[in-house]
DNA sequence: AACATGACGTATT
DNA sequence: TAATACGCCATGT
Protein backbone atom coordinates (compact mmCIF):
# COMPACT_ATOMS: atom_id res chain seq x y z
CA UNK A 1 0.00 0.00 0.00
CA UNK A 2 1.44 3.50 -1.05
CA UNK A 3 1.86 6.25 1.35
CA UNK A 4 -1.30 8.54 -0.54
CA UNK A 5 -3.91 5.14 0.32
CA UNK A 6 -2.34 5.00 4.05
CA UNK A 7 -3.26 8.36 4.33
CA UNK A 8 -6.87 7.98 3.30
CA UNK A 9 -7.06 5.05 5.21
CA UNK A 10 -6.18 7.03 7.93
CA UNK A 11 -7.82 9.95 7.00
CA UNK A 12 -10.98 7.34 6.95
CA UNK A 13 -10.83 5.92 10.46
CA UNK A 14 -10.62 9.30 12.26
CA UNK A 15 -13.61 10.56 11.03
CA UNK A 16 -15.54 6.68 10.80
CA UNK A 17 -17.85 6.90 13.60
CA UNK A 18 -16.12 6.16 16.81
CA UNK A 19 -19.20 4.53 18.36
CA UNK A 20 -21.58 2.70 16.18
CA UNK A 21 -24.63 0.50 17.55
CA UNK A 22 -22.10 -2.23 18.99
CA UNK A 23 -19.48 -0.10 20.39
CA UNK A 24 -22.54 1.23 22.13
CA UNK A 25 -23.99 -2.19 23.35
CA UNK A 26 -20.15 -3.14 24.45
CA UNK A 27 -20.01 0.03 27.03
CA UNK A 28 -23.77 -0.88 28.41
CA UNK A 29 -22.72 -4.42 28.65
CA UNK A 30 -19.36 -3.41 30.71
CA UNK A 31 -21.30 -1.04 33.07
CA UNK A 32 -24.20 -3.92 33.48
CA UNK A 33 -21.70 -6.20 34.25
CA UNK A 34 -19.86 -4.09 37.09
CA UNK A 35 -23.78 -2.95 38.27
CA UNK A 36 -24.32 -6.99 38.48
CA UNK A 37 -21.23 -7.10 40.21
CA UNK A 38 -22.60 -5.27 43.53
CA UNK A 39 -23.51 -8.12 46.63
CA UNK A 40 -26.92 -7.81 48.15
CA UNK A 41 -27.27 -5.38 51.01
CA UNK A 42 -24.34 -2.80 48.68
CA UNK A 43 -24.71 -0.15 47.42
CA UNK A 44 -22.40 1.52 44.85
CA UNK A 45 -22.57 5.10 42.86
CA UNK A 46 -23.06 5.98 39.68
CA UNK A 47 -19.40 7.08 39.04
CA UNK A 48 -17.97 4.18 40.95
CA UNK A 49 -19.74 1.74 38.31
CA UNK A 50 -18.65 4.09 35.43
CA UNK A 51 -15.23 3.57 36.67
CA UNK A 52 -15.73 0.02 37.51
CA UNK A 53 -16.47 -0.99 33.67
CA UNK A 54 -13.47 1.38 32.62
CA UNK A 55 -15.29 4.38 31.72
CA UNK A 56 -14.47 6.96 33.98
CA UNK A 57 -16.59 10.13 34.16
CA UNK A 58 -19.12 8.61 32.61
CA UNK A 59 -21.27 8.69 35.22
CA UNK A 60 -24.04 10.04 33.48
CA UNK A 61 -24.04 6.69 30.39
CA UNK A 62 -24.57 4.60 33.54
CA UNK A 63 -27.99 6.43 34.01
CA UNK A 64 -28.68 5.69 30.70
CA UNK A 65 -27.92 2.00 30.49
CA UNK A 66 -29.51 1.85 33.30
CA UNK A 67 -33.02 3.00 31.05
CA UNK A 68 -31.87 0.49 28.56
CA UNK A 69 -31.62 -2.48 30.67
CA UNK A 70 -34.46 -5.10 29.99
CA UNK A 71 -36.34 -5.94 32.52
CA UNK A 72 -35.24 -9.67 31.78
CA UNK A 73 -31.91 -9.37 32.84
CA UNK A 74 -32.58 -8.70 36.58
CA UNK A 75 -29.78 -6.39 36.92
CA UNK A 76 -30.27 -5.39 41.13
CA UNK A 77 -30.21 -2.01 39.60
CA UNK A 78 -31.60 -0.97 43.23
CA UNK A 79 -28.21 -0.97 44.49
CA UNK A 80 -27.20 1.73 41.96
CA UNK A 81 -27.32 5.50 44.07
CA UNK A 82 -26.30 8.74 43.59
CA UNK A 83 -22.51 9.75 44.93
CA UNK A 84 -24.15 11.53 48.23
CA UNK A 85 -25.99 8.37 48.78
CA UNK A 86 -29.34 8.99 48.05
CA UNK A 87 -31.50 7.64 45.02
CA UNK A 88 -31.50 9.61 42.01
CA UNK A 89 -34.90 9.67 41.55
CA UNK A 90 -37.39 12.33 42.89
CA UNK A 91 -38.30 11.64 46.09
CA UNK A 92 -41.79 10.35 46.33
CA UNK A 93 -42.38 9.10 42.56
CA UNK A 94 -43.37 6.01 41.87
CA UNK A 95 -39.84 4.84 40.86
CA UNK A 96 -38.22 6.40 44.25
CA UNK A 97 -40.44 4.41 46.42
CA UNK A 98 -40.01 1.19 44.38
CA UNK A 99 -36.29 1.02 44.62
CA UNK A 100 -36.25 2.28 48.16
CA UNK A 101 -39.01 -0.91 48.89
CA UNK A 102 -36.41 -3.23 47.28
CA UNK A 103 -33.33 -1.73 49.51
CA UNK A 104 -35.14 -2.56 52.80
CA UNK A 105 -36.12 -5.49 51.54
CA UNK A 106 -32.42 -6.49 51.67
CA UNK A 107 -31.84 -5.06 54.84
CA UNK A 108 -30.18 -1.94 53.81
CA UNK A 109 -31.30 1.38 55.10
CA UNK A 110 -33.44 4.34 53.86
CA UNK A 111 -33.78 7.67 56.02
CA UNK A 112 -36.52 9.57 55.27
CA UNK A 113 -34.57 12.26 52.79
CA UNK A 114 -33.57 9.15 50.71
CA UNK A 115 -30.29 8.79 52.25
CA UNK A 116 -28.93 4.95 51.88
CA UNK A 117 -26.49 2.76 54.11
CA UNK A 118 -25.72 -0.78 53.41
CA UNK A 119 -27.41 -3.62 55.26
CA UNK A 120 -25.16 -3.53 58.33
CA UNK A 121 -22.99 -7.18 59.14
CA UNK A 122 -22.32 -8.27 56.08
CA UNK A 123 -19.51 -9.79 54.50
CA UNK A 124 -16.03 -8.62 55.80
CA UNK A 125 -13.74 -8.95 52.66
CA UNK A 126 -12.08 -5.77 51.50
CA UNK A 127 -13.80 -6.03 48.24
CA UNK A 128 -17.47 -5.97 49.89
CA UNK A 129 -16.17 -2.45 51.72
CA UNK A 130 -15.55 -0.89 48.58
CA UNK A 131 -19.25 -0.96 47.84
CA UNK A 132 -20.07 0.45 51.14
C1' DA B 1 -24.55 22.49 13.94
C1' DA B 2 -26.35 24.80 18.06
C1' DC B 3 -29.21 23.75 22.09
C1' DA B 4 -31.71 21.19 25.61
C1' DT B 5 -31.87 17.18 28.69
C1' DG B 6 -30.64 13.72 32.15
C1' DA B 7 -31.78 7.49 37.24
C1' DC B 8 -24.57 12.29 37.62
C1' DG B 9 -20.19 14.45 40.17
C1' DT B 10 -17.35 17.91 42.44
C1' DA B 11 -16.22 22.36 44.36
C1' DT B 12 -17.73 26.37 46.62
C1' DT B 13 -20.30 29.15 49.75
C1' DT C 1 -26.46 20.11 55.80
C1' DA C 2 -28.26 22.67 51.91
C1' DA C 3 -28.21 25.53 47.86
C1' DT C 4 -25.80 26.86 43.79
C1' DA C 5 -22.79 26.71 39.95
C1' DC C 6 -20.23 24.42 36.73
C1' DG C 7 -18.18 20.28 34.48
C1' DC C 8 -18.94 16.09 31.92
C1' DC C 9 -20.87 12.98 28.12
C1' DA C 10 -24.22 10.71 25.13
C1' DT C 11 -28.77 11.63 22.89
C1' DG C 12 -32.50 13.80 20.89
C1' DT C 13 -34.42 18.03 18.55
Amino acid sequence: MDGEALKRGVRAKAQAPVSDASDATAKFERIWSAIAAIPPGGVASYGEIARRAGLPRRARLVAQALRAAPEAMCLPWHRVLRADGRIAFTPGSASFRRQKRLLEGEGATVAKNGRVSAAAGGSDDLDALLWR
